[in-house]
DNA sequence: CCACTTCTTTACCGATCGGTTTGATTTTAG
DNA sequence: CTAAAATCAAACCGATCGGTAAAGAAGTGG
């Protein structure tokens, strides 16, 4: 496609006037009109009016709207969500799972945020333009899950949970907790009661 | 409003031609299409085309879009979501419990439907023209969440339940995780495994 | 059979959708 | 200082959005 020619020097020939916008900032702020409005509910005009910039340069800068997401929920990973990597990286399962569901609760009712959870909500159900993005997200819920499912059963593996724990479905309640601790923010419910839903969760713990 | 002049009839005027197609398997359809798409992904043009009608039909059937899509929402609950009301008539809380998880897994995963909850996706987030169904949907998901706190309140003063039990917080577990089952299903998660997150999900049951 | 009511069909309405063209402006490389 | 490159602003593109007007077709009550 837009491959440069072998001969042709690979060096950047770049030049001209650069974008007068900060392009994080941009993102972030695109982010969170796809957190509240969703991929298909974020129109091109409110989100370049919360990005304070116009549409070709959104289109410069992003490729386009699917563009512009995938780079909003990848940022949202890098950002609000990067509590679960953190989460991954404690030394016990128990310690991962606590952490997991209180990351959930503290970004799906941070006050200063559009609310729930930006993978959950960004694309569950679209109209068939956007069905290839609903697909992505799907699978990338999934790899999440997956990534929770593999650090579980190395907590198997090492003793940290009993040798006869049901890792898939441990893994899949956790999962299926926190998403639905996302749906309850998004409807209303307070930060308190969901830390509440988040202890309950936690009893059912192995250890 | 339209309050009809007392001293006119109140009987039936009512003549011409009748309407030619099944008002119940049109709402079905229409169902299913917000259950797929959510209300502002469902097209006017797709709902037609699935309900085999055309647009003033409808409008005639059902007032507007907003209009349809309540009606659709509440056949869901007498038709899919008849099992909360079942479950809510069992004689004990755990039984009560199971047959909200079993049935939450049942629905959100049956081959013959859409895949998850249409009280979940059908308006979590819309754009802002669509914030009133969206809010509408948030009041019916926290009224039938107190429906089951209500029950189970009762199961408390009944002893059915330990009186140390802390009823809010078990109602919103329970509900959080059918809801997250809903949202796994539309991830693609099978029955077998979400009806394993159901099993984990029963062993935090007090009794 | 007639007068009337209602439904159905087609075609259309303004508004908004995501995306782009045009052209002036601003910067850098040489 | 000039030429190339990239950005910015505004206006514009066909398509689709939810919703309707007009006119013909099909029934009902008398």
């Amino acid at each position: 496609m837009s491959l440069s020619n072998p001969t042709t020097a690979p060096a950047k020939p770049r030049a001209g006037r650069p974008r007068s916008f900060d392009r994080e900032q941009a993102l972030d702020a695109a982010m969170r009109v796809f957190w509240r409005q969703g991929y298909e509910g974020a129109s091109l005009t409110a989100l370049t009016e919360a990005m304070d910039i116009n549409r070709p340069s959104l289109y410069a800068a992003f490729g386009d709207k699917a563009g512009l997401f995938r780079e909003a929920v990848a940022r949202y990973g890098t950002g609000p969500g990067r509590y679960i990597r953190r989460a991954l990286g404690q030394p016990r399962a128990r310690q991962v799972a606590e952490m997991l569901l209180r990351g959930a609760v503290a970004i799906a009712t941070d006050p200063t945020s559009p609310g729930g959870c930006l993978w959950v909500q960004g694309a569950l159900v679209t109209s068939t333009e956007g069905e290839i993005i609903r697909t992505e997200m799907m699978a990338l819920r999934n790899a999440g899950t997956t990534q929770i499912q593999d650090r579980l059963e190395r907590a198997r593996s090492e003793g940290d949970l009993p040798a006869a724990t049901d890792v898939q479905a441990l893994t899949l309640f956790l999962v299926s907790v926190m998403n639905g601790i996302a749906v309850q923010a998004s409807s209303g419910q307070s930060r308190e009661a969901l830390n509440s839903v988040a202890d309950v969760a936690l009893k059912v713990w192995p250890v």
